[in-house]
DNA sequence: TATGATTTTTAGATAAGTCTAAATTTATTT
DNA sequence: AAATAAATTTAGACTTATCTAAAAATCATA
């Protein structure tokens, strides 16, 4: 049990459950891979009968452990595979998503394992998402939301919450890539906007960009 | 239409025409896929109605251009990715068949060219044979199989018309590789084996190796 | 807390790709 | 040329993943 289709529900089911406490709803999963509540209800049943997810109906699904570990393996694979894209073949951060979306179902340990060397043993993926290891131990950054750093705060963009080829491409207008510092000039209290230092130039962000842009600060 | 399926119906088929003159026939390529000719049967009403093969019932099928120029797709992809695996992360070439079989389905244009920038424009994959270009031609290499090649002669290895593992890893116990220089030195007319020099040893190799050894002769 | 709204599940269908067994067509051989 | 053998196709069934429509369970609130 290890369908192409499996694997995204596992993957959907991961990234659903991080987001909210307790089980994760079928309507939920149905959403995120873009299907209907009564193929996920379907699908639950499978899961649940090959002890990939824990599942009682009517109350929300989570990953056994070797669900997880499938699912993580599968993230692992996907971000290796981002990095690959971009560092190799100069694909830009908001273009790999769905070509690793397809070479994540590529499967073999021995392949990964050494696309992981060639590409150095990165720890981060293009948008700055950790990689699990061999494993699946997968590593936590200390890093905050924008919106959590007053004035006068320091921080480094270390990744971002929403990946979406939109938010990516507003990103590259205005400059703003991994890595960077920047300081917190201001914050408007009426919108929750910041002005910020980056890059030498100053600029203004709005509260939903603020959100999604996640920044190392000096301890 | 252009699931996985489909592909490997048309690669099989691709493949098999060849090898023969005149269509290729149901169980050929049941053979080949490994799947009942039953369903072979199916699956080229399919492919017919599709105007991807030339179908007359019991009469056996060829690809027409338009099967045929998915067919070099795949066959591009597939050895772009074996080139990959090979210089990039260090596999043998006696190991990448099954990876490049699941790794030519991933669906992009735009990743498979910038792939083979990355390969530095290969001609030729790993077991010798050629990479067709972005507009599906094939380079036809003048090479001829080593029991062309008579006491005297003088030859360098090109290629492998049998890439089965078990004559690549044959190879390797011989340390035979492309691109070696190779003189023969006496014909066997009773087995029909040939003694050949090569990388300062003297070998004899079998009727059958030879038969599987493409080589370019000095013109 | 009852009742309407929402969520979830069940029931029944569909499409793709596969199978076995039987029927049909083509090829071979006496 | 007829009979037998081999190859191919058809018929009917199964599996996986999906859908719509209807039923059932949970929830939210008047």
């Amino acid at each position: 049990m290890a369908s192409f289709t499996v694997e995204n529900y596992l993957k959907a089911i991961y990234g659903l459950s991080q987001k909210v406490t307790g089980g994760v709803s079928t309507n939920a999963i149905a959403e995120s891979i873009g299907t209907k509540a009564a193929t996920v209800s379907d699908m639950l049943k499978k899961l649940s009968a090959n002890k990939l997810i824990n599942y009682k109906k009517y109350q929300g699904t989570t990953l056994t452990s070797k669900g997880r570990s499938m699912a993580l393996n599968i993230i692992r694979k996907h971000r290796l595979w981002e990095v690959f894209l971009v560092e190799k073949l100069d694909f830009k951060w908001d273009e790999v998503h769905d070509l690793a979306e397809e070479l994540e179902h590529i499967d073999s340990d021995e392949l990964i394992n050494r696309l992981e060397s060639f590409l150095n043993n990165p720890k981060f993926d293009p948008h700055g998402d950790p990689i699990p290891d061999r494993a699946g131990v997968i590593q936590r950054r200390e890093q905050v939301a924008l919106t959590d750093v007053s004035v006068g705060g320091v921080g480094y963009v270390t990744g971002v919450k929403d990946s979406s080829r939109e938010f990516l491409q507003f990103l590259d207008t205005q400059e703003i890539e991994l890595g960077n510092k920047l300081v917190v000039i201001e914050v408007y209290e009426y919108d929750k906007s910041r002005t910020v230092k980056l890059n030498g130039k100053t600029m203004t962000l709005s509260q939903q960009v603020c959100k999604n842009l996640f920044v190392r600060t000096e301890t």
